[in-house]
Formats: C-alpha cells, sequence, structure tokens
DNA sequence: TGTACATCAGTGAACGCGCGTTCACTGATGTAC
DNA sequence: TGTACATCAGTGAACGCGCGTTCACTGATGTAC
C-alpha cells in the first residue's frame, strides 16, 4: 500500500559508467581525493564493488576517464567564454582566464585530478591529448591580441606566464592556504587577473584593445 | 672473519625524529606521496613500525612535522637568497622568486606536502604559522621595489601576482604536465620570471632598479 | 509471433595484503642518594 | 664508586579494516532464424 517502490531496482543500470564518474566527483567533494576507491565509487553508485573494475579495468583507468571527462568539459568552457565575449582579443582573453579560475572553483573534483599524471599510470598519454586542446585555445587568443607576425617563442613565452599565473591561483585556491590567509576568493582572483592583463598590455607588440 | 658488523644497530638511535622525517622525504622521492605509511617510513628507517607514532603520535602528526620542517627550510632558502644578493632591490627580490622554483624542484617532497593542508587534520594552524613567514618575506622585499608611501593593498595585490605565476610554475613543474608538454623547466622558469619582473616594472610606483 | 543462442552488465564470495592503532613488554639512559 | 629507581626509546604481537583483483555466476537484452 506504499507507492511504487523505488527500489525495485533493475538490474541494468541505463548508464553506469557515467554514473560512476558522478560517484567519483562527490566522494572527492565529500571525502577526498584519498577517499577515493573502486570501492567507495561503487558504494556511492550503489551497485557491486565489482562493477567499476568490468567498465574501467582498474582504478587507473576509472581516474583517467575521469580526468578525460574533466578536460573534455574544461575545452568546452574555456570556448564558452571565448565565444560568450563580443568584445576586443582582450576582452575575450580574460573571459577564458576569468573561465579557468571559475571552473577550478566549481569543479574541485576535476580540477583535483586533471593536472596529475601520476594518479593514472597507463593511461597519460591519453589525457595529455585530452588537455592539450585547452592550453592551444589559450595560446590562439593570445595571439590574436599580438601583432600577427609575432614570433611564435614569444607568444608561448607569455602564454607561460599567463597559465602559471592563472594556474598557480587556482592551485592556492583549491590546495586551501589561501583562504586559510583570510583572503578572498575574488579579491585574489581580480589581482592576478590585473596583474597578468597588465603585464600584456606593457608588451610591444600588444594589439589586444584594437576594436576587432 | 668477516669485518666488524654493522648490523649491531644499537637499541637507541641517536636522533630517530630526524631520520623519520629523512624517510618521508626518501619514500616520497622514490615511490611517490600515496606511498607514504607509518609502517614504510618506519621500514624505510630501519625502525619497528610503531617507532614512529611514539614520536609524531599518529600519520597527521608525522606529515605536519615534515611539512614544518619544510617550511622551515623554504624560508631560509628565501632569506639566503636575498641576502647573497649584493644589488638593487629588485634583483634581490628576482633571486627570491629563482630560490622559490629551485626550492621546489630540489625539494620535491617537501613542496608535494606544505600546501597540502588536508594531509595533517588537526595541525594546520601550526603549519600554517611556519610558511606564514616566507609570505612575509616576499611582501616585505616587494615593498622595497615600491615607493615609501606605496599602499598597503597595492602591494599585496602585486605580491599575489607574483606569488601565483611563481607558485603555478613550481606546481605544474613538479605535477608534471610542464615536462609532457616537452618544455624545458629552465625556459619556463625564465618566461616565468620576466614576466613578473616586465609586469613590476610596468607599475608606476616602481623603483626596485634604484641603486640602494 | 516464437524460440534458441550469443553477448553484455552486474553480482557476490573469496583471496591475500598493507594499513593505523593499541598495548604490554624490554632495553638503555640518566639521576638521586 | 655503587645501587635503586624513574624515565624514555623502541619492540613485536595482535586487532580489525578497507582495499584491489579475480572468478564463476546470474540476470537482462538483443539478434538470427
Amino acid at each position: 500500500v506504499t507507492g511504487p517502490n523505488a527500489s525495485q531496482r533493475p538490474y541494468h543500470h541505463g548508464d553506469l559508467p557515467a554514473a560512476l564518474l558522478d560517484a567519483v566527483a562527490g566522494t572527492i567533494e565529500t571525502d577526498g581525493l584519498e577517499a577515493v576507491s573502486l570501492r567507495a565509487v561503487a558504494r556511492r553508485a550503489g551497485v557491486s564493488h565489482a562493477a567499476p573494475a568490468h567498465h574501467f579495468g582498474d582504478k587507473a583507468g576509472l581516474l583517467a576517464a575521469f580526468a578525460t571527462q574533466g578536460f573534455e568539459a574544461f575545452t568546452a568552457a574555456l570556448e564558452d567564454a571565448r565565444a560568450g565575449v563580443d568584445g576586443t582579443p582582450a576582452e575575450r582573453f580574460e573571459a577564458m582566464g576569468r573561465a579557468y579560475l571559475r571552473f577550478a572553483e566549481e569543479h574541485r573534483p576535476w580540477f583535483e585530478v586533471m593536472f596529475r599524471p601520476e594518479l593514472m599510470p597507463g593511461h597519460v598519454d591519453h589525457v595529455h591529448l585530452a588537455g592539450s586542446g585547452s592550453f592551444s585555445l589559450l595560446v590562439d587568443q593570445l595571439a590574436r591580441c599580438l601583432v600577427p607576425d609575432a614570433p611564435e617563442d614569444e607568444v608561448v613565452a607569455l602564454a607561460f606566464g599567463t597559465w602559471a599565473a592563472v594556474h598557480g591561483m587556482a592551485t592556492l585556491r583549491v590546495d586551501g592556504p589561501l583562504t586559510k590567509m583570510g583572503v578572498s576568493g575574488d579579491e585574489a582572483v581580480r589581482a592576478v587577473l590585473d596583474f597578468v592583463l597588465a603585464r600584456l598590455r606593457a608588451h610591444p607588440g600588444w594589439r589586444g584593445d584594437d576594436a576587432t
């Protein structure tokens, strides 16, 4: 006489791989990265502990799939940020930097795994491939902010400075020392983006503020 | 008839706490952070597996002590870098940045633990105290590169940009993605330091290149 | 429409392992007298 | 110099636990005929 019983779970899940990746994110969010285990993830997904291995082979495979999924979302977030702004190249570039930091904050579980190849031995190349797209997006947009004949290595050097600053800020926020220092995240984000853009504007080849 | 037997190890070690902290470093270097356990560390130090708990209480205590030791060495490295250069404030500041990056590369085990409070629950405040000195050193030297009446929050904002860039580069090197991209560490380091200093030199209150 | 069969998804029991922590202990050192 | 005793350092056995992996299995689905 109780309502239709939701617990009559069907034998087949529907999309267990996706549910397992969600469970990885949930586990990291709740209990931290070190709490991720095939068993914990299976438990959270409400499935037998042997099921994850069935789909991902082993723990490294699971984390590699999770990181890959993260990089795809990351690339999409950067692309959206670029496309979502209709302004100067610099405004688009800044939007991408902001999206980078927002991604790290809103998707800590992904971010915590994506840049840690040692978590997924044997899958590094595959994951790296998924990630390399993101970096080229940043380099590409930066190039659009410079004179057309800017030498490649100059662009790359500036891109490294930018990447390091943005990534460093993201890491410091995610790992915790920043919040421990009583610094508001927003202030710090603005400080870093201002820092980067001021540097870029000081570059002789800068054209980022010209109308498109 | 064999030589004097080195294995007649005395019951008392001499300085086991220090030896255990060395063993932590060795374990991280050889097998990675995730391989650190009280038992593994004891094994490496050639001592019973219950010994570490005797000195450090538990695993969090051991890692907290390790991080604290790391921050002390880190602060000393930054101080040495500053004192070791006899030049303009900017030259001293750059030397500190270089020392930051060198420290991360030469002492990866420490660096990998120092900024990860979640590894040492219950000891965060103590470790944070040990670390806060390093950041003030950087802020202080940066202030010496600016006009004397530079507003505090302006200095802090610039310090954050610098810190994020340097720390980001250190992280990217330590975690691996950078080397995966076929980028030489030295190039990347130079790119980031140039990036930071160019930014600082573009600041209106900059006086770092004046003779002292 | 019905039946046989292959394929895939998920189960649950079992294994061996390394872990953190506890605890009564023994060995060594140093201090009081 | 000698003895008693407190203190500290390190031991080793024991515990219970969660883990990754394996494996024969069962349930469900889809395809061939």
